[in-house]
DNA sequence: CACGTCGCG
DNA sequence: ACACGCGCGACGTGA
């Protein structure tokens, strides 16, 4: 039996992995499809050809010699997108674990390393297998010895192609030696061979199948009838030489080559399980046997139980002079990871909780390392220490590097925590620094999760007398709504179920329209308005609907939060949106209703403590106060300087109307073109907004953007910049990744686009209240005062406030606001008072 | 668990 | 010709 060695295309099999999935990233956000995919396909032929020896091939990164040269003196030379390029160390990673042999070498391509060890298997007598997803190497095919496996995907399957030599004349039409042949005649743009201009691959493949190689072809050039082939090629005869030398594979490479080092090992080792598990490659893991994954399982940090007070007094000493550590506690004590070794210092007995405060606080203030946390936040609960800027939470960091992940993997073990906060938090802060945004952890999302811890604690004084009261009121007007429509529909049906509405109100009752959505009809109150305005079924469904919200989503569901103390502790979430806004969860209470005068009655149910009063402080248009700041655009910055109402004043520009002359109407669509803009606007969206054409809803966008040309600008640098880079960025540099820019379909494109304009004002806008969030904490705080900031929804702030203080507190969130940054447009706020919610918003 | 719907900014 | 406004969380239905 001849030994056999499989040869792969490193760089080809990454990029066909990267640009055949979709995005995929583990819970750290690092991106592993390039490296999922080259795993696959190189799995499944190994497993098919079971060869004895593997090796694979990668292009040095400095500028390699065929391809590149053209390249550059063409400057086409496309730059490798981020998310792939940060996959080329790792796949080389994995394959040392998998024991399998890497060859590179400046100024070698991957075909040249390649097709030189065929030759050498060849004259040793060895059968070779080249794995690659580039068609170029197929001119290494030989009779019977050497083949080439050819990955391809069709209807969702992938199958590597077999092809001999034979194979490839059969499919291509020419020789392996023809393949050169052809590419210098047809080129290849993902190569950068340029070929004779206007021949493609019907006539290279004729030409080849004829004259068999170009030179020839010169020499029977007179025999082309075809006038403009034969001009083409006779003009351009010299870039097809240089072509063919392009595409020429050199089989006689100088390499250092050794069967020894080939040779294949052990594929699944503990190492490669270790790594498979790092990058949460699920799907691969049933190759491991369950010995390798007992011994792969990443080693646990053992950390060495401290209950000797003269030996926690050591450790912290010898925590202040490290250059890092990991930390965490619960109700059990402090957990220490330091980088040799890690220690769990029990709380009780002759280590008192306040001894352990002080000590952690001493460390993290006066010690002269960086003391990384996981998820501070949710341990301040058990312990408030005080903190500077020498700790860093790693979920924080991780947040900023991607603020897309869902799973930021935060382990449910505080002595994990420690040992992974040390493990992932250096070089996490390491990227964040690259990015720039060492300000913006350290000033604000740092400080920021005490605040918000604070908040949580603190709560919101709810009345459960007033909601019970509520809810039975809420609850009489369900029962009649739903006997009305059931009387209107003429049967008892689930008036929750969208499909059985959907069958009731288009089928049976066969209202006009009835399309939209992927699983039936659309029964979305905008719909619904638009399609049967004069049906009372309509109306009753949409009333019911709304009714049953507040009871059940609001009255209900919030008095079941209530704590013993009255009051309600939502959840304010620092790390799960896009664009750097905070998120407020079990409950939500930043979704608490004000639109309808109904739903707006819910928020007297809360109030302040005793003697206590609320003030709530909102930024005006904060923004279109950032988009006006940020574009640059004078007529939108004066229109905000001026002080007139924004909507109206944008009415009257895209209108062409005097100010006062500005009707309701003009206003509210003017309005809506504000939003479309921030939004990312589309003549589309805005027309199904405003319920008119397309074509108007063009002519309001272009009006708007001749009026406000810097904007339109600005807009259109923001996509263009996001193109570039990749992402979107904020005024403070908080950054959004976004994949969908260069996604293959055309509306996730779109998407991305929008995106790129909506991000940088959305986030700037979160940013600056984050800042402001800071200062007003600190300001209540070093005034000494007892008021207390509760809640944040986005451009608001509710602060309880004690008896006496209603001016500090104003002053305060004023300051605290207007101040948090200086823009080229000043940032307005509205502070109210009132004795509950209702009142003073 | 995905989807539709709807509450907020 | 085509698709669609940005960012969230909670609820109920139905597979």
């Amino acid at each position: 039996m001849k030994e056999k060695i499989l040869l792969i295309d490193g760089h080809s099999m990454l990029n066909r992995g990267f640009y055949g999935l979709p995005l995929l990233t583990n819970s750290r956000g690092v991106h592993t499809n390039a490296v999922l995919g080259f795993l696959n396909i190189m799995l499944k032929v190994i497993s098919e050809e079971e060869p004895d020896y593997i090796t694979v091939a990668f292009d040095e990164h400095a500028p390699t010699f065929r391809h590149e040269m053209y390249a550059a003196y063409k400057g086409t030379r496309h730059a490798m997108p981020e998310e792939l390029k940060e996959q080329v160390p790792i796949i080389k990673e994995v394959l040392r674990t998998m024991n399998i042999n890497i060859v590179s070498k400046t100024s070698l391509e991957a075909d040249d390393i390649i097709g030189t060890i065929s030759r050498i298997a060849m004259k040793d007598g060895k059968d070779a297998v080249i794995l690659s997803g580039d068609r170029d190497l197929l001119q290494l095919a030989t009779k019977d010895t050497v083949k080439i496996r050819l990955p391809h995907t069709s209807k969702g399957e992938t199958t590597v192609d077999i092809l001999y030599a034979a194979d490839v004349e059969a499919k291509y039409g020419v020789t392996p030696e023809g393949i050169i042949e052809l590419k210098a005649l047809m080129g290849d743009s993902s190569d950068n061979i340029p070929g004779v201009p206007k021949i493609g691959e019907k006539t290279g493949v004729a030409l080849i199948q004829q004259y068999g190689n170009i030179e020839n072809l010169k020499e029977h050039i007179f025999e082309i009838t075809k006038k403009s082939i034969k001009e083409t090629l006779e003009n351009n005869f010299d870039l097809a030489v240089l072509s063919k030398k392009l595409a020429t594979i050199n089989t006689a490479a100088d390499i250092d080559f050794a069967w020894d080092n080939a040779k294949r090992g052990e594929l699944f080792t503990k190492e490669a399980y270790a790594k498979f598990s790092e990058l949460e490659l699920k799907s691969l893991m049933k190759y491991f046997d369950e010995d390798t994954v007992s011994a792969g399982s990443p080693v646990k940090t053992e950390f060495s139980e401290v209950t000797d007070l003269g030996e926690a007094e050591e450790i912290f000493a010898k925590l202040k002079k490290t250059d890092a550590a990991g930390l965490s506690f619960d109700e059990s004590g402090v957990y220490l990871a330091c980088p040799d070794k890690a220690y769990h210092i029990v709380s009780g007995g002759f280590i008192a909780p306040m001894y352990l405060k002080a000590h952690l606080e001493s460390v993290i203030n006066e010690g002269q390392g960086y003391y990384y946390t996981l998820d501070i936040k949710s341990q301040l609960s058990v312990m408030e220490i005080s903190y500077g800027e020498r700790l860093r939470d790693v979920l924080l960091i991780d947040y900023l590097n991607n603020p897309l992940i869902d799973d930021y993997g935060v382990p449910e073990d505080s002595a994990e925590k420690a040992a992974k906060a040390l493990e992932k938090g250096p070089s996490g802060y390491e990227k964040l620094a690259a990015s720039g945004m060492e300000k913006l952890f350290s000033e604000v999302e740092m400080p920021l999760a005490g605040v918000l811890h604070d908040m949580e604690k603190e709560g919101i004084r709810a009345s459960r007398e007033a909601l019970t009261a509520i809810s039975k009121e809420l609850d009489k007007d369900i029962r009649l709504l739903e006997q009305e429509i059931y009387k209107d529909a003429g049967e008892e049906f689930n008036i929750n179920s969208p499909k059985q509405l959907g069958v009731i109100l288009f089928e049976k009752l066969g209202l006009p329209g009835g399309k939209k959505t992927k699983t039936g009809y659309s029964t979305a109150a905008d719909v619904l308005d638009k399609l049967a305005e004069d049906q009372p079924i309509v109306h009753r469904i949409l009333e019911y609907r709304s009714v049953y919200k507040l009871k059940n989503t609001y009255t209900d569901a919030l008095a079941d939060y209530i704590d013993e103390g009255g009051r309600i502790h939502s959840t304010f979430n620092q790390t799960v949106t896009a664009t750097g806004r905070l998120s407020s969860a079990d409950p939500n209470l930043q979704n608490i209703p004000i639109r309808t005068e109904r739903g707006r009655e819910l928020r007297k149910v809360f109030i302040p403590r005793e003697g206590y009063s609320f003030t709530d402080a909102d930024y005006s248009q904060i923004e279109l106060r950032i988009l006006a700041a940020l574009s640059g655009d004078e007529k939108l910055i004066e229109a905000f300087r001026s002080g007139q109402d924004i909507h109206a004043s944008t009415a009257s520009h895209v209108f062409h109307v005097e100010y006062d002359e500005v009707t309701p109407q003009m206003r509210r669509n003017a309005k809506a073109v504000n939003f479309g803009i921030v939004y990312g606007i589309s003549s589309f969206g805005l027309s199904e907004n405003l319920s008119i054409s397309r074509q108007e809803a063009k002519e309001y966008i272009d009006q708007y953007f001749m009026t406000f040309p810097g904007v339109k600008s600005y807009l259109d640098g923001l996509v263009a910049s996001a193109k570039e880079s990749g992402a979107a960025v904020t005024y403070f540099g908080r950054r959004r990744p976004i994949p969908e820019l260069r996604d293959s379909n055309f509306m996730r494109r779109q998407f991305g686009e929008r995106v790129a304009m909506n991000m940088p004002v959305q986030g700037t806008a979160a940013d600056i209240m984050k800042i402001a969030m800071v200062r007003v904490h600190d300001m209540l705080n070093s005034r000494g005062l007892s008021s207390r900031l509760i809640l944040q929804i986005h451009d608001e702030l509710l602060i309880e406030t004690a008896p006496g203080e209603e001016e500090a507190v104003q002053e305060i969130l004023r300051e605290g606001m207007m101040g948090a940054v200086e823009l080229k447009v000043p940032l307005e706020v509205d502070v109210n008072t009132g004795k509950d919610f209702y009142e003073a918003h």
